[in-house]
DNA sequence: AGTGCGGCCTGTCCGC
DNA sequence: TGCGGACAGGCCGCAC
C-alpha cells in the first residue's frame, strides 16, 4: 500500500509525538508478520528514549538508544498515535506506549508489514544496505537514470519500480509518472533516450513532492498519523482510471498487468 | 545477471 | 446466501 509518500507523511507525522520520548510499555498482540517479530524487542525498547524518526526508501527508522527499529507498513499497514486506551481494532498487532502517556500504534490486516530491530547501523541491514538512490536526492538524475538503463530489456514500469535502480516508486506513482512524462509503459528501458530519461526523472519527482505535500493517496484504507486520509487521489492523472477519460486527451485509459501489477495509462498522451 | 513468477495475508467485490 | 476467483499502496526468494 504506501509508497514512499504515504510512508513520508507517516514519518513526518509521528516524529514529533516520539522524539526525545522514553518508552514506557512495549505491547505486542501479533509477532507474525512477515518477518516475526524477534522475542527480544519489547526488552530491547522498554524504557528506552527515542533519538531520532527516518526513513529510507519506504522503511521508517525509529532511533532508540539501544538500536533501531526498522518499520515496513507493507501493502495494507499504518502506524498512528493516539490514547492507547482507545480501542482496539482486529489486526491492531503493536503498541509502543510513550513516557507523555501517548502510544504509537501499529494496524495492518494483511501483515505484509514488518518490525525489525537492529543495534547496529540500520543502513547496513540487508534489507537496506542494496537500495538505490532516493528518488529525491540529487544522486537521482537523468545522467544515472540513462547511465544505469542501458541494455536493460525490461518494461520501464517495472524498471522504475525496482529497488535497485530507484527506491519508492510503488504501483500508483509508477503509472503516474510515465504519464507525466509522456512515456508508454510498456517501453523497454534500454531503449529510453536520455530526453526521456530526464522528463521520467523530473516527472517522479513532481508527483511525489506533490503527493507528500497533499498528506499521500488514500485509496481505500490508508490513514495517516492522526487518522485523516491523504488527499492525492484527486489528483490521479490514470491509476484506478481504466476507461474513463484521460483529464488531458478524453481517450478512455487503458489498464492491463504487467509483473502481477495492474498498469494505467492514456495511448494518446504516452509514447 | 536479468527476468518472471509464487507466496506471504485479509478483505472486498463480482459473477454464478 | 454461499462460494470461488480476482484483485488490492510491497517485495523477498526462488526458479530458469
Amino acid at each position: 500500500m504506501p509508497e514512499l509518500p504515504e510512508v513520508e507523511t507517516t514519518r513526518s507525522g509521528i516524529a514529533p509525538s516520539l522524539l526525545g520520548q522514553r518508552v514506557r510499555e512495549v505491547i505486542v498482540r501479533q509477532r507474525r508478520l512477515r518477518w516475526p517479530i524477534t522475542a527480544g524487542f519489547e526488552a530491547a525498547v522498554r524504557g528506552r528514549v527515542v533519538t531520532s524518526v527516518e526513513r529510507r526508501a519506504k522503511y521508517i527508522l525509529i532511533g532508540f538508544d539501544s538500536g533501531t527499529a526498522i518499520v515496513h507498513l507493507g501493502m495494507s499497514g499504518s502506524l498512528r498515535i493516539l490514547d492507547p486506551a482507545t480501542p482496539l481494532l482486529t489486526h491492531d498487532h503493536w503498541d509502543i506506549v510513550l513516557g507523555s502517556g501517548r502510544a504509537l500504534r501499529f494496524h495492518d490486516p494483511r501483515r505484509f508489514g514488518s518490525l525489525l530491530f537492529t543495534q547496529v547501523d540500520p543502513h547496513r541491514h540487508p534489507l537496506l544496505a542494496g537500495l538505490a538512490p532516493e528518488p529525491l536526492s540529487d544522486a537521482f538524475d537523468a545522467d544515472y537514470l540513462y547511465r544505469v538503463s542501458r541494455r536493460r530489456k525490461v518494461a520501464v514500469k517495472l524498471f522504475i519500480m525496482n529497488s535497485q535502480v530507484v527506491v519508492g516508486v510503488g504501483n500508483i506513482y509508477a503509472s503516474e509518472s510515465l504519464f507525466r512524462a509522456g512515456i508508454a509503459p510498456r517501453r523497454m528501458a534500454g531503449r529510453l533516450t536520455s530526453e526521456q530519461c530526464a522528463r521520467l526523472v523530473r516527472a517522479i519527482k513532481d508527483v511525489l513532492r506533490a503527493a507528500v505535500r497533499a498528506g499521500g493517496t488514500t485509496l481505500r484504507d490508508y490513514v495517516n498519523a492522526d487518522g485523516t486520509p491523504g488527499y492525492f487521489s484527486q489528483r490521479l492523472f490514470v491509476y484506478e482510471r481504466a476507461e474513463l477519460p484521460c483529464r488531458r486527451c478524453r481517450t478512455p485509459i487503458r489498464q492491463f498487468v504487467q509483473g502481477q501489477r495492474s498498469t494505467y495509462w492514456c495511448p494518446t498522451c504516452q509514447k
